[in-house]
RNA sequence: GGUCCCAUCGUCUAGGGGUUAGGACACCGCCCUUUCACGGCGGCGGCAGGGGUUCAAAUCCCCUUGGGACUACCA
């Protein structure tokens, strides 16, 4: 395939959206397979629905995802700007020559006579549109009326009759009857473009290619084949992707469904490598079976020919798996890295964090990475090895299913003196002792090694017995084995 | 209501005239094992329905049904 121009377009009325993300990422994918650019354009049209931290949102997760634009907002380009909102004059321009030709024409019709219409419209059962009005507007009275001030929109001048042939790079060719469309506005009364004026001219003059948008605006097909066709262009080729339908597959994935922002996903401890392979298969699919992507792999593998039709469930089962599986790819050192913000912020390590504690956790890594799916279970997993001291466990859960008071007060008891005498405290030898003091007390390993489990990390579910002991170090497992001893003696003092 | 899109396990999907309909996640079981997890092995589970076309349909066509999008001076 060609070299080829693409371009991201969100509007800045949000953080970025999870479905904006996906798109993004096939735009970026043709862009780097082709050799080809990728820009980033703020579609910053509608000034009422604007969010002030919107921008910095969208540009901070593309980043996040390694999605890098060639063009855009931060980097500029031959082809700027890249904000709709500078972009007026061009829009105006365009609108203008629509009117003088013929092809569009000012409507001086207020929201409340278009609010009315539309109620008619709807209690006698009619299809929706607008009423065309002003369409035929004598030129005398639309100069009275301009030169008196009165407020306008440009609207589209729709052919009445016939019909506009689109055509979609997965769909095909779709038809549509210029009856089912009205006049639709392209610059609006406050004198900024709608999305179907600003995108048309812009991704014209922008030279871009390919437009790879979501499949709600399969329906404004035909209006932007109408402005090509009015301005004489040629349309770029057109890939809708489907949308991103609820987990439960009613209706369009939306926020009352969960996290639908990237950094919310971020937040909550997805790694970006995770987001974007499950991304990359949620709507695409290779021509082999393979499952784990690297941006590089993707790249290589990806083509719109495989891009598939129909809607997608946002369905966050297979995300926690990639997580899982590239927090298990990373090294010691890089996974402490990642994780160190959730410890911080839990308040378990402080900030900046000092050398010597953070080579502690780069030490405690291997004991938890296959533990962990979200880089925020981390406080979870290591929290009693950063704590100097942990809050006394419940006696229930020191002593297990059949564990009675004295006999595990007595084992973990044994455990200590053992352990006072280990002469080097690794592995290995906390192990060998420990093994021998079961078989001293003729019980079965695991009913020595969960008590001490649970009285030295408060759990039950935690890495092995031996090398948690080594991380943890002599001093802290004596006093802690010391107070379970200590509660247990006051439960049984109490029953 | 109108216009348009879509339809294979619960989910993401492969397969596009002849397949025991394949894989992954999730779920269940077994193994490994001091717990949890990882890993390994196995299991459960699907072509929405009806008509055609054809020697042969998950696959092509039509209808029905279901789901979804749009229907703004929002994108």
């Amino acid at each position: 395939m060609d070299a080829v121009r693409v371009r991201f377009a969100p509007s800045p009325t949000g953080y970025l959206h999870i479905g904006g993300a996906r798109t993004a990422l096939y735009d970026w994918l043709l862009a780097r397979k082709t050799g080809g650019q990728f820009i980033l354009r703020i579609e910053d049209t509608d000034r009422s629905r604007l969010v002030a931290d919107a921008v910095q949102d969208i540009k901070d997760s593309l980043r996040w995802l390694g999605l890098d634009w060639d063009e855009g907002p931060d980097v500029g380009g031959d082809a700027g700007p890249y904000f709709q909102s500078e972009r007026l004059a061009v829009y105006h321009q365009y609108a203008t020559q629509l009117v003088q030709t013929g092809k569009a024409y000012y409507c001086f019709c207020t929201p409340e006579r278009l609010a009315e219409m539309r109620k008619k419209q709807e209690q006698a059962g009619e299809p929706s549109g607008y009423d065309r009005f002003c369409r035929e507007l004598p030129a005398e009275e639309v100069e009275k009326k301009l030169a008196a001030g009165e407020q306008y929109v440009i609207r589209f001048k729709t052919p009445l009759t016939g019909q506009t042939k689109v055509h979609d790079e997965l769909r095909g060719e779709m038809l549509f009857d210029h009856q089912t469309l009205d006049d639709f506005v392209v610059l609006k009364s406050d004198g900024f473009p709608t999305y179907h004026l600003a995108s048309v001219v812009d991704d014209h003059l922008m030279g871009i290619t390919h437009v790879i948008r979501g499949e709600e605006w399969i329906v404004s097909l035909p209006r932007h084949f109408l402005l090509y066709a009015a301005f004489g262009w040629e349309p770029p080729a057109f890939i809708h992707l489907p949308i991103f339908l609820a987990p439960d597959g009613k209706g369009k994935l939306s926020k009352r469904h969960g996290a639908t922002g990237v950094s919310e996903f971020k937040a909550k401890g997805y790694l970006p490598e995770a987001l974007v392979n499950f991304l990359l298969l949620l709507g695409w699919h290779p021509a082999t079976d393979q499952e784990i992507f690297t941006l590089d792999e993707a790249v290589a593998a990806f083509s719109v020919e495989r891009i598939n039709t129909s809607p997608v469930n946002f369905s966050l089962d297979k995300l926690d798996w990639f997580n899982g599986i590239y927090i298990r790819k990373l090294s010691h050192e890089e996974l402490a890295k990642r994780v160190l913000p959730f410890l911080q912020k839990d308040g378990l390590l402080p900030d900046p964090c000092p050398p010597e504690r953070f080579a502690y956790l780069v030490r405690l890594m291997p004991l938890v990475q296959e533990r962990i799916k979200l880089l925020s279970d981390i406080s979870q997993a290591v929290g009693y090895f950063l704590r100097e001291e942990i809050d006394p466990p419940a006696p229930e859960l020191l002593l297990g299913k059949k564990g009675t008071v004295a006999e595990t007060a007595l084992l973990l008891t044994e455990a200590a003196t053992v352990l006072e005498k280990v002469t080097d405290f690794n592995e290995e030898n906390l192990e060998q002792t420990l093994r021998a003091l079961a078989e001293k007390l003729q019980i079965k390993p695991g009913q020595l090694f969960m008590p001490v489990r649970v009285a030295v990390t408060g759990q039950t579910a935690t890495p092995g017995l031996f090398e948690l002991l080594a991380a943890l170090g002599r001093e802290r497992v004596l006093k802690r084995l010391k107070q379970a001893v200590a509660v247990l003696e006051r439960a049984g003092a109490e029953s």
